[in-house]
RNA sequence: GGCGGGUUCGUCUAGUCUGGUCCAGGACGCAUGGUUCUCAUCCAUGUAACACGGGUUCGAAUCCCGUACCCGCUACCA
């Protein structure tokens, strides 16, 4: 038995959504390929929240990142739910530890307080861009003395907490995925740490955190490569170690652009909503941006583990494919099948009850429903699909008399061809009424006739009244005698009105 | 605009480090055919790419230089 946290090795990452919103497909991404690093090196993977934009953060959200990361299979060693050694994993309880670190970087004149109102800032802004420029921070309060700082605090005036970038220098980050990348140091300003000494922002929090954390290897998303330089210089600052970075690439939507409201659902929740199996989501997120370089493409979690490099990630952003997520969960949908069949019932029936078919559906004993869900198993592409294509097993079809008819077949060759396999059908006895019987029966019949279609066509309408279905034979087997004579004496008497 | 990143079939990608086995392989999609009463599944076949221009070399998707295009960032958001 090991301990909670014993690891076999010092690696640790991290993922650390910000509860603005529900579990976005992208951070679902990257917190799945921090987990497979984490799994793969015997490393631990930590989930913090990063909840210090007080006005947007919400407790909900961050429920619905939680609960959605471990429906998707990915699971964390240290987190906010499962606590661990380096408590609390929430950005909002965290303050003390911002605080010791924001009072000696201004103790050690590493940072200042800056007292420029937006407003200003703003024109300022405005007005280099106009120059074309690039906007950065003029300065302006840098010179202020720590004291004047003091008494113009004690005075009430309010101000922010800025970090002397250093300057005339260049850094240099050997990223895992796209190697070495270079920043000078003259494209970034005195950037604002802290709106206050309770009131740490981003670039600054994530630093302390990291540290506090121990973390080793941060891997993100590309958007925050040029986040990484202030970070960087920020650690150096604090006389932090380094830590290793690895940037994914993004994932597009059908524009190239990064992917977002516009393009469709974005939230993971949603995908789980319309009936994605998280096997196959989490296959398909992996195969955004990596593979293992092999013609597999249907793996496990499991051996995508096995097979996980960090090196071996894409450098480009991929396009999320919808068709190619569909065609993949209709392959684990049906991996599902067979003798396994009774988890996906399970899964099914939320919908069946949200369309009304609960007790329709419960009249079938468990045979039977797993018989019907056997026949439409192979044209599920989600599974709820499965109300759609099974829909005529619990409620009388209603149709046009016009679809009954097959090829150029007169109303009289119809009703006879029904009143036939009526006749053919009723003659089988309960107990033998099984597909194969029917079939063959029926086969029999059409055999007389110059093609099946006249035959097997009318009844598959009076059974489901749709033009496509699974056999007729099939579905007569799971309705039983009673209602499948019924629904062709429906169809007969449609034919006669 | 500035800075950074990227570029192989429509899409996801293999191959690039260690030039020849690549007139570029697999998968999705699409098309056609087979199975079949229909749809789907399944099977078979086909479709389609090395961004562009130079250079190095006997030989370049792979090495070098330049160009183009796309994306990201540019907050007292994360």
């Amino acid at each position: 038995m090991t301990t909670k946290y014993s690891q076999q090795n010092s690696i640790r990452v991290r993922m650390a959504p910000s509860p603005t919103g529900r579990l976005h497909i992208g951070t679902a991404r990257t917190a799945l390929f921090n987990y497979l690093y984490a799994k793969k090196t015997g490393g631990a993977f930590v989930l913090r929240i990063e909840d210090t934009d007080v006005a947007r953060s919400n407790p909900e959200f961050e429920k619905d990142i939680l609960e959605n990361l471990k429906w998707l299979g990915i699971a964390w060693d240290e987190g906010p739910d499962v606590g661990g050694p380096y408590a609390p994993y929430r950005q909002s309880e965290r303050t003390a530890s911002y605080r010791q670190y924001l009072e000696k970087l201004l103790e050690e004149q590493a940072a200042y307080w800056c007292f420029c109102t937006p407003e200003a800032l703003e024109i300022e802004r405005q007005t280099m861009q106009a120059e074309g420029k690039a906007p950065r921070y003029a300065g302006t309060c840098r010179q202020i003395k720590p004291e004047d700082a003091e008494k113009r605090r004690d005075a009430g005036e309010r101000g922010v907490i800025r970090f002397k970038m250093p300057q005339n220098t260049a850094t240099r980050i050997d990223d895992l995925i796209r190697g070495p990348i270079v920043f000078g140091s003259e494209n970034f300003d005195d950037f604002v740490i802290a709106k206050s000494l309770d009131e740490p922002l981003y670039n600054f929090a994530v630093v302390i955190d990291d540290y506090d954390m121990q973390i080793t290897h941060v891997i993100r998303g590309e958007d925050h490569i040029t986040n990484t330089p202030k970070q960087y210089a920020l650690i150096d600052a604090l006389g932090f170690p380094h830590v290793a970075y690895a940037h994914l690439p993004l994932i597009l939507g059908p524009d190239r652009s990064k992917m977002s409201k516009r393009h469709g659902s974005v939230a993971l929740g949603e995908y789980r909503e319309q009936g994605y199996l998280p096997e196959a989501l989490l296959n398909f997120l992996a195969f955004l941006g990596w593979n293992p370089g092999t013609d597999e493409e249907i793996l496990s979690n499991d051996q995508i583990i096995e097979r996980f490099s960090i090196e071996s990630i894409q450098k480009s952003g991929a396009i999320f494919d919808q068709q190619k997520l569909d065609w993949m969960n209709g392959m684990y949908i049906r991996q599902q099948g067979g003798s396994k069949r009774g988890p996906l019932l399970e899964l099914i029936k939320p919908y069946i009850e949200r369309a009304g078919f609960a007790d329709a559906f419960n009249k079938y004993n468990f045979n039977d429903q797993s018989s019907i869900l056997a026949l439409v198993i192979e044209r599920m592409k989600k599974i709820s699909e499965f109300v759609e294509l099974s829909e005529f097993f619990f409620k009388t079809p209603e149709y046009d008399r016009e679809l009954l008819r097959w090829k150029n077949m007169t109303d009289e060759e119809i009703a006879k061809s029904l009143s036939e396999t009526q006749k053919l059908l009723g003659a089988i006895s309960d107990g033998n009424f099984t597909t194969e019987r029917i079939d063959a029966a029926l086969k029999t019949y059409a055999e007389h006739l110059k093609d099946k279609g006249s035959v097997f066509w009318p009844l598959r309408v009076a059974l489901t009244g749709r033009k496509a279905s699974p056999p007729p034979a099939a579905i007569a087997a799971v309705f039983g005698k009673l209602e499948t004579l019924k629904r062709i004496q429906i169809a007969i008497d449609k034919l006669a009105s």
